[in-house]
DNA sequence: ATATTCAACGAAACCGTTTTCGTGTTGACA
DNA sequence: TGTCAACACGAAAACGGTTTCGTTGAATAT
């Protein structure tokens, strides 16, 4: 076992002193050219690598980024950390992931974990809970030490700080026109309560693109669920009673479910019954039949909450300008509808 | 925005020493109450909190354990990374995510990265090229270093560290088994090329259990796809040409996929034909009809591999005792199989 | 009255770097 | 020969804590 080595051991092991042997290392031009490839000789015989902590000490920067997310075990989460973590890294960043499990709780205790200095700024997506109870004074926290914070996919606009996010409202709007261009009429929605910042855009959307065809906006053709969870028994009695021609879901659990019922009853997918749901998933992929979906992008999304968290951390101004920016879903059509 | 404060702001304003200051926080004997009560309002007031930097500096621990994995875009990970998270949380332990995609560079030069004080140790599951080319010299060094290191899952006996996995042998071994018993005759295998450790443990598994019910083992009853990529078109002729009347899958889309296939062809699951994958994630869950699988607990095993990991950091003494711990497999019973 | 003890606090080292600001030595130049 | 750069290097502060080891002043013991 061999311990790693510091610049002291160097110094004291070449007689000369620490600053030295810490110029030498940095090609600085203040040391001759001999003590330099002394120095940097040694170094790289004894492996020599400098310690991130006094690093980050030093230069109050950590090259960590927290990233505080409800859940991991969701397609979509997990894309938009692969998108984190591959911009960051390619930038010298690590990544620290938190999950926050739906919990305000544990949400504030994750962020006070990290807001003291293990991190050099955080990318979240709000917990349930939070966006329900609708306190946001952990983050107000976080930001007014001057912390940057991105937000994504469920943001709140009572905090200003960056942004990413996808235009739900369109990717709900645009699903819907196409069932209605489809031909279809009893078009249902099944999503969760409102105070998700998502679902509430979704819903949005859905009704504005039934309103633009004239047609009748049936409050009853709407299903809420109170939660993420699956009620597979409240599903299965709306699908029964209402009878829909068409049926837009919030994300992909919901869709094949509904699915796998309504085709046990005998209805054909799409003739009958046509589909979409939220989220670009294995789940939609390999569902039979395919489920069109509309694509939320979760990789780009991360990518670009990097970007925006970096740029800001690197930055020197002091700039309180925040943008948010608005992906584009796209309508990824499979065999849950026709084509 | 109210920047941090510290010690030495404390220190400042109530006219005494830095060192009165953490003492009084700590609550130690050695200050006055009154003191003591002063600093602690103070530091309440102004919502004092340590430096974690400083504090890892200090006690050469920074309470960040480094997570190292091929992929996040996996359920099977993404249950392992959460059992990690929600322990290492428990105990005061951030978890850092590094992807290495498979490739052996990242591999190494994510490690590299967290080897130099950013973590107090490792937790990984090997790369698939990692594994190809049998080289472990980068975990050869982190361990020379005195890091703890524990693998799971796609593990290697060359390396002298803890280790959790399942037992995919035995996992492949029932389920072939279960084929056997409910009359199956001509059980196909598909699978990746050998050198992912847990692939060659279920072929192994496959075989025994061939093996003892005295049934020829065909070597053309096994496909070895070349990556973990699906290939459509293989998977479609093999299953043409061998017409097994059950398949093990070493995946769950493997399994998924080859299902719609055969249901195509106007086969019935389970009489025609039966499926078993690995992996409980939601693509069996959701799978019409829905996938027998060999359950990996991933969640289980991201808690042992945590447990294991905190407790060799937290332990004084330096044994080089390693242990491997083995979790059962178990079958989910899901309609894929006659029941 | 002097020695001893103890409570209460401060000085300083330390963790491993970076960086500023000397400082001693050399050679060139007047 | 004295002056002045330039060169090559070291001392020390700083980042923000913890901790060991004094050092006071007052109370107690002798």
């Amino acid at each position: 076992m061999k311990a790693k080595i510091t610049l002291k051991d160097i110094a004291r092991e070449l007689e000369v002193s620490i600053s030295t042997v810490s110029k030498a290392l940095k090609n600085s031009e203040e040391i001759s050219r001999d003590t330099k490839e002394k120095v940097q000789a040694f170094a790289k015989l004894y492996n020599y690598k400098p310690n991130n902590i006094a690093i980050s000490l030093k230069n109050k920067r950590t090259k960590n980024i927290g990233v505080v997310i409800p859940d991991i075990v969701h397609h979509f989460f997990t894309t938009v950390i692969r998108g984190i973590e591959k911009y960051a890294n390619a930038r010298g960043y690590n990544v620290i992931v938190c999950l926050s499990e739906e919990s305000f709780d544990k949400e504030v205790i994750n962020m006070e974990m990290l807001a003291n200095g293990s991190i050099d700024g955080f990318i979240m997506s709000l917990a349930s809970q939070t966006q329900e109870k609708g306190d946001y004074n952990h983050l107000k926290e976080v930001t007014d030490q001057g912390i940057p914070v991105v937000l994504f996919d469920r943001i709140t606009h009572e905090i200003d700080c960056d942004k990413v996010i996808i235009d739900d409202e369109l990717g709900a709007y645009q699903a819907t026109k196409k069932f209605i261009d489809q031909g279809k009429r009893k078009i249902a929605l099944i999503t969760t309560d409102d105070y998700l910042s998502v679902s509430k855009a979704r819903t949005k959307g859905y009704w504005k693109a039934l309103q633009e065809s004239e047609m009748e906006a049936d409050e009853s053709m709407i299903l809420k669920m109170p939660s993420m969870e699956m009620d597979e028994a409240a599903i299965k009695d709306f699908l029964n009673t209402k009878e829909p021609d068409a049926v837009l879901c919030v994300n992909e659990i919901f869709a094949v479910y509904s699915m796998r019922l309504v085709q046990e009853k005998g209805l054909r997918i799409p003739e009958d019954i046509a589909f979409i749901g939220f989220t670009d998933g294995v789940l939609s992929k390999y569902a039979n039949p395919s489920l069109t979906v509309v694509a939320q992008h979760g990789e780009k999304m991360g990518e670009e909450s990097a970007r925006m968290l970096i740029d800001k951390v690197e930055s020197e101004a002091e700039e309180e300008t925040y943008q948010t920016k608005i992906l584009e879903p796209t309508l990824v059509i499979r065999d849950s509808i026709a084509h």
